[in-house]
RNA sequence: GCACCCAUAGCUCAGCUGGAUAGAGCGCUGCCCUCCGAAGGCAGAGGCCUCAGGUUCGAAUCCUGAUGGGUGCACCA
């Protein structure tokens, strides 16, 4: 239950950083308040975080160097009244002025182990914030064109995606899942004719797969279907009795075949939105009208790219987005020279929708070899949402497959790309996700299938696992109750190791690890994050190797109790953090 | 030629809105199972945070430039 202290400060204990921040904060204003501080200072860079240096304390705070310049004063004299008052807290054993001013602050005791109760009443909630306030946000991924089974380029995007969408879910935004599908250009009629060749074959005839059609296998059943569909009504037929139709069907096969994969994955979309259905309902005309009516659109001929003169390169007047007046390095054709839309048009068209949907935030996740149509994408946000709307586009690198420490080839021209389906049924679902967050999306990420399945401390998702399943173990064997209501009630205050306080402190990071990973988009954080936990959590279960008064399970229950209640509430955090992640926990690893 | 991303231990990589003595894993050296799961843990060695300037009380972090690597560069999506 959240107890008031006489500042008024929440004190139910969910973020030990943020109730000591507002402290720090409250104290502040009392001093500018008797005229000690000036009024009106930006209190927005002050921070309270845990020092790299457990030795110089339980947190530290910036606040006296902060405010030392907009405040005119000598930062050590900040420090000195600042220390004074803090110390009279309750919650404050010491506070010590080190350095240029930073204020070190001693916890009394007791402060750190109050977080495990209110972990426990919290459950996999603990760490869940408003941070997001609510605000809608759109995250975009995936995005492959139908025209294929996704592989695992398109597996990192969604794992990523659907990732950065749960937390940003758990930090309080409103999160919008949505898939662009690419059924408007010219690669759906690639994707019709090769269906149509296979519907031939399925018809008993020999047909070659010229350049420029997909040969893929994964087309015999769509052709199949569609003979078991039309019989013989479009064999030998020219193209114009059964393009309409079969690139419908096509795509909607093709759809089906990726949709199924993401479910392989664990990821499901709020949202497909249509490409096509910006074509003819004049959509793509009222979003380059929006641009038109910002003087943002003209008839113009570009200079050639310099440096890399293509062949055939001409002189042309086209349709031209002035992109360069939001930031972009050269203006982008919207039409071609026939008068047609380029791809840059229906996504303009997209992204106007978004807006119009009104969405606060925007975040398209892309791969790399898209790294070039950001500042535009960027650009064309800009100008229709009037700068309110940010557009972040997080880039994902490639992933390169190794297997027994190999590199295993891929190539897509002999039809031996590895697909998603082939990564999720070699290591599982679980598995593919959480390497998948094992590296910055704009890092290059090796995935070992050897390393992947290994049960060993190199096998990050098995050690966060086993860490998980380890406490299971334990409760398994306590003789007390470890009900979670029996737990939160335990006295912990006989925790005072220091590797018992590591493990309570690491846990208290948690929400904000949260924040800044939501902050970021950067949702492999709590990869690294949920490692850093295990390895604290393993690190204190060895020490009851040479110090058995340490281990878990004790002879009697008030000493037993709350160490069953420390580790649960390190479950309990890892549960939710492989949550965000997608990933399942494992009860036990055998 | 231009734009974007990257450069941290021998290797693969973390590093919070700029904070104190820069971290982890692998590999290397030496330890720890009559004990809750050794599928683990502890300790040691290993660094000009690519280089040069700048901003700052303070820079791996921000800015500029250089060097080295990746990606993309008229109407293809």
């Amino acid at each position: 239950m959240p107890v008031l202290n006489r500042a008024g400060t929440r004190r139910d204990a969910m973020n030990l950083f943020a109730e000591i921040k507002t402290l720090v904060l409250e104290t502040l204003g009392a001093m500018a308040a008797e005229g000690v501080l000036p009024e009106g200072l930006d209190l927005r860079n002050v921070s309270v975080e845990p020092p790299r240096d457990p030795s110089h304390g339980d947190m530290a705070t910036n606040a006296a160097m902060v405010l030392a310049k907009p405040a005119k004063m000598n930062p050590r004299a900040i420090a000195d009244e600042l220390s004074a008052r803090l110390a009279t807290d309750d919650r404050i054993a010491s506070v010590e002025v080190a350095g240029p001013g930073f204020l070190n602050l001693r916890l009394a005791a007791g402060q750190w182990q109050r977080i495990i109760p209110s972990v426990i009443a919290a459950g996999t909630d603990f760490g869940r914030s408003d941070m997001g306030g609510g605000e809608k946000v759109n995250i975009e991924f995936v995005s492959a064109n139908p025209t294929g089974p996704l592989h695992v380029g398109h597996t990192r995007g969604a794992v990523f995606g659907d990732a950065l969408a749960s937390l940003l879910d758990f930090a309080g935004y409103d999160v919008t899942r949505e898939y662009y599908i690419n059924d408007g250009g010219g690669q759906v009629d690639v994707l019709a004719r090769s269906v149509y060749l296979r519907y031939l074959e399925a018809h008993g005839q020999k047909v070659a797969f010229p350049d420029g059609t997909y040969p893929g296998d994964y087309l015999i059943a769509v052709g199949q279907a569609l003979k078991d569909r039309v019989g013989d009504a479009y064999v030998d037929q020219p193209e114009d009795v059964w393009l309409q139709d079969v690139r419908l069907s096509s795509t909607d096969a093709l759809l089906d075949l990726i949709k199924a994969d993401l479910a392989a994955l664990g990821v499901t979309m709020d949202h497909w939105f249509s490409e096509k259905s910006l074509y003819g309902t004049g959509r793509i005309e009222d979003a380059l009208k929006a641009l038109d009516d910002k003087g943002l659109i003209y008839q113009g001929t570009l200079e050639p790219p310099k440096g890399k003169l293509p062949e055939d390169w001409e002189a042309r007047e086209q349709t031209l987005f002035r992109s360069t007046a939001h930031g972009d390095d050269v203006d982008r054709p919207v039409r071609k020279s026939d008068g047609a839309w380029t791809y840059f048009a229906p996504d303009i068209a997209y992204h106007y929708d978004k807006i119009e949907r009104g969405y606060d935030q925007l975040i398209d996740v892309f791969g790399a070899d898209h790294g070039g149509y950001v500042k535009r994408m960027k650009a064309a946000v800009s100008a229709l949402s009037d700068g309110k709307v940010p557009l972040d586009v997080k880039l994902c690198q490639l992933v390169k497959l190794y297997k027994n420490g190999e590199p295993f080839k891929m190539s897509k021209r002999a039809g031996t790309f590895v697909l998603l389906r082939d990564v999720v049924n070699e290591v599982g679902r679980d598995v593919t996700r959480f390497m998948m967050l094992t590296r910055k999306n704009d890092a290059p990420l090796d995935f070992d299938f050897d390393k992947a399945l290994e049960q060993s401390k190199d096998n990050p998702v098995f050690y966060v696992q086993y860490a998980y399943a380890r406490v299971n173990s334990v409760m398994s064997k306590a003789e007390i109750a470890t009900d979670d209501a029996t737990l939160a009630k335990a006295d912990l205050s006989i925790l005072t190791h220091e590797a018992e306080l590591a493990l309570v402190g690491k846990i208290a990071e948690w929400p904000r690890l949260l924040e800044t990973a939501a902050r970021t988009h950067e949702p492999h954080r709590i990869a690294f994050y949920l490692y850093d936990l295990a390895s604290d959590f393993h690190a204190l279960w060895n020490r009851g190797n040479d110090a058995p008064e340490l281990r878990f399970l004790q002879d009697d229950a008030a000493a037993t109790a709350p160490r069953l209640a420390l580790i649960r509430a390190c479950q309990l955090v890892i549960g939710a953090g492989l949550g965000i992640l997608g990933v399942t926990p494992m009860n036990e690893m055998r």
